[in-house]
DNA sequence: GCTCCCCTGTTGCTTAACCAACACCGGTGC
DNA sequence: GCACCGGTGTTGGTTAAGCAACAGGGGAGC
């Protein structure tokens, strides 16, 4: 029924286990060495796996980032149960909610300054965010198309800002001063 | 150089990580339902791995138990820097502890009486015990049959004995005292 | 007796992972 | 310049894991 019904359920396993390892070993091999640093070698000797059936996967180190973000943020949405087919206030809320703790995470554990990296994660979240605005929207709008752009690029810089913060406010607080600023180009009236 | 250069190294990943699913579950298993009640569809599922995969890894449920034993106390052996090649009242003594302990371990984790799986376990271990003896004796003996096999049972029985006890001496004192009743049979006297 | 159910081993065929080898590129040293 | 080194993608042939289907055993219920 759904478009994306947990896309790994009905997977051969070997190709579930392989996609774990490596994912499992690129999170180890990110927090040690950082993006910049990590070679497909190092992925391969780490999880096991030969590096042609890595390729045999994804493309390079790029592509597994981006599938590694998307990824981790789409198990954030169903983990905070986000309904990902009726819009509606608190599904916003939880929304931006969602992309700071998530920035903020990364933040975390891979300070530093990576320009190629950020922008990475920045592409593959702004897309996942409007795929999930689009699905929202589409219900009512026919063209959805620029609030829905304008709220991804809202929500990302929010998020952005606030994981950038010195002193940062509890996250709650700034999610209520930030949802309507969000939702007023995005949400009818009512 | 030995005889058993860590079997597992030089081996294909698949069947290594296949093996290592299998033993995983199956220490999973042992404990949620014992021995007797987990079947090989459980393992199967449990570990990701199809059941025909089992069986082209283990005959049985019970190769697997006795496999997982001797690969375990192996482990232990090897944890200890148990030297394998020459004797000495040092690895004596570290022997009859590693078997205690190995025992109450079990005991602690499958309590519980299981006539058939007590069986097994014990069939293996005498085993790599009896192997482990022999491999010291044989440099000096020309036939240490007799004494290996007195040796084993005796150390077996021993490590049975402390860990069936209701109340336990310090395990290093058993161990004082297990020593010589052992020894006098298997080293000579100096 | 009977059927039903669950589990066991085993089979042939398919598919994914392994491996060694290749050509290639970008940097380093000299 | 050139040689070296370490990493990258890609290849064809080999091997292990997956899968569906089978016959058969053994117990529970009736």
């Amino acid at each position: 029924m759904s478009p994306k019904p947990d896309a790994s359920a009905d997977l051969d396993p070997r190709v579930r286990r392989t996609r774990l390892l490596i994912l499992e070993a690129f999170h180890a091999l990110l927090e040690e060495k950082g993006f910049k640093a990590l070679s497909v070698q190092d992925l391969a000797a780490r999880s096991g796996i030969n590096r042609a059936t890595f390729y045999a996967h994804f493309a390079d180190k790029y592509a597994l980032l981006d599938h590694a973000v998307r990824t981790a943020f789409g198990a954030e949405i169903v983990k905070r149960g986000l309904d990902t087919h009726t819009d509606g206030p608190e599904n916003v809320r939880s929304l931006i909610l969602i992309v700071c703790e998530f920035l903020l995470a990364l933040e975390r554990r891979c300070a530093g300054p990576h320009p190629e990296f950020d922008a990475l994660v920045e592409g593959a979240l702004r897309q996942e965010i409007h795929a999930l605005l689009m699905g929202w929207l589409a219900v009512r709008r026919p063209s959805a198309e620029l609030p829905a752009t304008v709220a991804t690029w809202a929500i990302y810089g929010l998020a952005t800002h606030y994981s950038h913060l010195k002193r940062r406010p509890a996250l709650e607080t700034f999610v209520a001063e930030a949802y309507p600023l969000v939702a007023a180009g995005l949400l009818p009236a009512r």
